[in-house]
DNA sequence: CGTATCTCCTGCAAGC
DNA sequence: TGCTTGCAGGAGATAC
């Protein structure tokens, strides 16, 4: 379930992959919808255009070309790897971009949540205006993401504070592993009402998202079911969950059990005691 | 308007 | 052993 940090580690993996000014010599869709259809115009518009770079908005990837953009979001078992040569496609291999060496870059994605649209508009403007990304909160890294921040948009809300920091027009990136993971370590019940945590508390809350983030996209990312590093490589920061899918073990800091309960139809893993 | 629920999809694990 | 069932969840769409 690729979130901010997953998204990252495969930004930095296609960015390794390609060059600025190469040229995509072949596209394959081995589909033509995933989550929604794929628009026919990115095989022509891939073939007239030179790579740049790949961005990261929230957990979306932006493949920037010199005249046009890539709006890719991987859904929930989306992924991008690398197929040499002599490697078979698999059953969920939907699209395939053929490099001028002759490597393959593959979209994986077995549940097809995952989407691909097209921008012809100038960056910034894609930016600004893209249906899917017009509405995003601050990026976690950004200096403006505050507890002040958090703890000003509380005021309007009755969700959840675990909600609250899952909702993409607040934060991004943000996904159900690392909104349970950092409310653990910032102390903070899930179940908290939003509006009723306090800026001290919020003030540690950025911090802790922050610090995650970091650590996971340090790691490789979380690697459940499927997810890998472009090179098939596992990330391993699952081995530092302390909360997520840890049901029934004990707490690493009060030895009491985790539990589990659902917050907006989400799985919602805590401990009980440290976080109130 | 905010909030909750439904929906897409497949693979896997649990339970009988 | 083999079936059915339920769960996983990002986030747009829909309903209230």
């Amino acid at each position: 379930m690729p979130e901010l940090p997953e998204v990252e580690v495969t930004r930095q993996f296609i960015n390794e992959s390609l060059s600025k000014g190469d040229k995509i010599t072949k596209v394959e869709l081995r589909r033509k919808d995933l989550r929604y259809e794929i628009p026919t115009e990115l095989k022509p518009l891939i073939k007239k255009s030179k790579f740049i770079t790949v961005e990261r908005r929230a957990k979306y990837l932006l493949w920037v070309f010199d005249n046009f953009q890539i709006i890719n979001h991987l859904g929930m078992t989306g992924s991008w790897k690398a197929l040499g040569k002599n490697n078979t496609l698999k059953k969920h291999d939907h699209v395939i971009f053929t490099l001028k060496n002759g490597d393959k870059l593959v979209y994986s994605d077995p549940r097809r949540f995952g989407y691909i649209d097209i921008s012809k508009a100038p960056y910034n403007e894609t930016l600004k205006e893209h249906r899917f990304l017009k509405h995003l909160g601050l990026e976690p890294f950004d200096k403006k993401f505050t507890g002040q921040y958090l703890k000003d948009l509380s005021k309007k809300t009755n969700t959840p504070v675990k909600t609250f920091i899952m909702d993409q027009k607040i934060v991004v990136g943000v996904g159900n592993i690392y909104a349970c993971e950092s409310l653990f370590t910032a102390g903070i019940s899930p179940s908290k009402k939003a509006s009723r945590v306090t800026l001290e508390k919020y003030n540690v809350l950025v911090k802790e998202i922050k610090k995650t983030l970091k650590k996971a996209i340090k790691t490789g990312g979380s690697t459940i079911s499927d997810f890998k590093t472009g090179d098939n490589q596992s990330g391993y920061f699952q081995m530092h969950f302390k909360v997520y899918q840890k049901t029934g073990k004990p707490c690493e800091k009060c030895g009491s059990l985790i539990k589990k309960i659902v917050l907006g139809g989400r799985g919602t893993f805590y401990c009980s005691k440290c976080q109130r």
